[in-house]
RNA sequence: CGGGGCGUGGCGCAGCCUGGUAGCGCAUCUGCUUUGGGAGCAGAGGGUCGCGUGUUCGAAUCACGCCGCCCCGACCA
């Protein structure tokens, strides 16, 4: 059958699917790898999608009262040595400068050797450091407390291995900085952050998650506790969303970020940061994309109706161009969440038919098609990208203009609600709490069967366990690790009673999620 | 960084074993025909075959080195 995709994933395998994956990125026009090792250019209709995730998210944020700042790319050495596990923790991926300077040296352009600096630059990887120090000098006393901060950067982590969106060397983000007068009202903003991004992600992304709490050895380096959102990708693995910590007063201890509170003691503060990236754009390919390529959220959809004018080359393509033009213009003043509808009428001079499947690559939710024929009835023919096909057949519909222009935020919104509706059903339907023993989790992930089957789509499997830490936590950690699987979080939605710990066979105090990961 | 695979016009690939100076499909451009849907015919443009060194009269093809991409592992938010 024709898709419109060059490369479909092969009825649930997972072996297709990272060639599949690239395909969605490339064919739908979202972004490309560039001559930078590990970075990507980021084309405008991938940008698109990325600039109104910030304009969602950035409203929730200041909502929630923060306020945004800029600070340094560039972090000294010496600040990032400040905190121990946060060195140990992103020493590795660091990149350095060390020169201010280039020179022509026997022929070849290179860093001048008298240029080198004291002090060598990081380039952040994260911006705790540099921003507690300002924290440092910003708060003095109770009534500076809380400091709610946000920033959007880049930042660059040096990975062994990249993917487009969902793990790249330079990636842009937004980071949360807050420091708070005790723990508990740090605790709290950690969590209402959490479920923030919880919210965020199923409204604005139409990405069902599970929130929770990160085991310990998945900490953040330098965090008291981790907790992150997991998403099921469509080959059954998980993908972190976001992730918000608790910092306890880890940071404020190691660059002085200390108040005097109502008695007059100096006191440290708490501190929270949390974060989510581009890596959500992945998520995004990865929880609704299909055979014909991508399918975007109406709420994030750069352009939420297109509408593609069917032209003979004939007299009455005047006539198809005027009821474009005023039907553009009709839908423009319709609003969908509060804001106006975005409307494309695709004027290029490409054939009908490449532009249709362009946009359907691309994944605009409802896709207008305008010939003679409809202008004479005063219809609108249409397709939903949400559901586009009946079996092998593109499912075109047709409704009176006017009618067509009053329900069109109502369809945005169905669409919206279908995407999540499947996310949901298949999220809800792929995780097992029957399997309660190691023996059966590694059956389950395919130890031991041919490729063929240990290639088939798994899952999540949600079990009890006991919490165990130190070196029976990182026996586990091994134990998963030779079934290429993990510990995602601790839900927060949690039963009060428990059964035996899947591992030890001990009392278990919560469920976990065991799964495979990106 | 270890194991495997790959790198040939924008995209997907053949040619490589058995060296003789590049080909197919899609896309692009032009013209004609077609027109409720991914059109047909004819013609055209586009590649120093990832980079470098070597072997050879001659290298996409053989050897060595390097770079990049993908998968698995290691690592990691």
């Amino acid at each position: 059958m024709q898709r419109a995709l060059s490369v479909h994933r092969s009825d649930g395998a997972r072996s297709n699917f990272p060639n599949w994956y690239q395909a969605v990125v490339r064919e739908a026009d979202m972004a490309e790898i560039s001559p930078v090792r590990g970075c990507m250019i980021i084309k405008p209709w991938g940008y698109g999608v990325w600039e109104l995730i910030q304009k969602e998210l950035d409203k929730r944020i200041k909502d929630a009262g923060h306020d945004n700042c800029y600070f340094p790319l560039f972090i000294p050495l010496s600040f990032i040595a400040k905190e121990a596990s946060h060195v140990g923790g992103f020493a590795k991926e660091m990149a350095v400068v060390t020169h201010h300077r280039l020179k022509t040296i026997d022929g070849k352009l290179q860093p001048d050797p008298d240029s080198k600096l004291e002090e060598p630059l990081i380039v952040r990887p994260t911006s705790e450091t540099i921003i507690g120090d300002a924290f440092s000098r910003w708060i003095k006393s109770h009534r500076d407390l809380p400091m709610l901060i946000n920033q959007w950067a880049n930042v660059v982590r040096w990975e062994m291995r990249t993917r487009l969106f969902l793990r790249t060397t330079e990636f842009l983000w937004q980071e949360g900085h807050t420091a708070h007068a005790d723990g508990h009202e740090a605790m709290e903003e950690t969590l209402r952050i959490l479920d923030l991004y919880r919210e965020f992600s199923e409204k604005i992304l139409a990405m069902p998650v599970i929130d929770g709490e990160k085991s310990a050895n998945e900490r953040f380096p330098g965090a008291v506790k981790t907790y992150s959102i997991e998403a099921m990708m469509q080959d059954g693995k998980a993908l972190q969303a976001g992730t918000s910590h608790y910092l306890g007063t880890h940071f404020a201890e190691a660059q002085n970020i200390r108040f005097q509170n109502e008695t007059g003691e100096l006191t440290l503060c708490h501190t929270t940061s949390w974060g989510v990236s581009t890596r959500l754009i992945g998520g995004v390919i990865m929880t609704h994309g299909d055979d014909d390529g991508l399918r975007l959220p109406p709420t994030i959809a750069p352009k939420q109706i297109v509408i593609v004018p069917m032209l003979r080359g004939k007299p009455e393509d005047a006539d198809v161009l005027g009821f474009c033009h005023r039907l553009t213009d009709a839908l423009s003043q319709m609003k969908v969440y509060g804001q106006p509808i975005r409307v494309l009428f695709d004027t290029k001079d490409v054939k009908s038919a490449d532009k249709r499947w362009n946009w359907v690559r691309r994944g605009a939710p409802i896709i207008v098609e305008i010939g003679p024929r409809d202008v004479a009835n005063g219809v609108v023919s249409f397709m939903r990208r949400d559901s586009l096909r009946d079996g092998d057949k593109v499912k075109s519909h047709s409704m009176p203009r006017d009618e067509f222009v009053a329900g069109a935020a109502g369809l945005l919104n169905q669409i919206q609600a279908t995407l999540f509706a499947e996310a949901k059903n298949r999220l809800e339907s792929n995780i097992r709490s029957d399997i309660t023993s190691p023996g059966a989790l590694a059956e389950y992930f395919g130890a031991g069967k041919d490729d063929d089957e240990a290639d088939e789509f798994k899952g999540w499997v949600r079990a009890p366990w006991s919490n165990p830490t130190g070196a029976a936590l990182a026996g586990i950690e091994q134990q998963l690790k030779s079934l290429k699987l993990s510990i995602r979080n601790a839900p927060m939605d949690q039963d009060e009673s428990h059964g035996p710990c899947i591992f030890t066979g001990e009392k278990g105090v919560q469920d976990i999620l065991i799964a495979r990961s990106y």
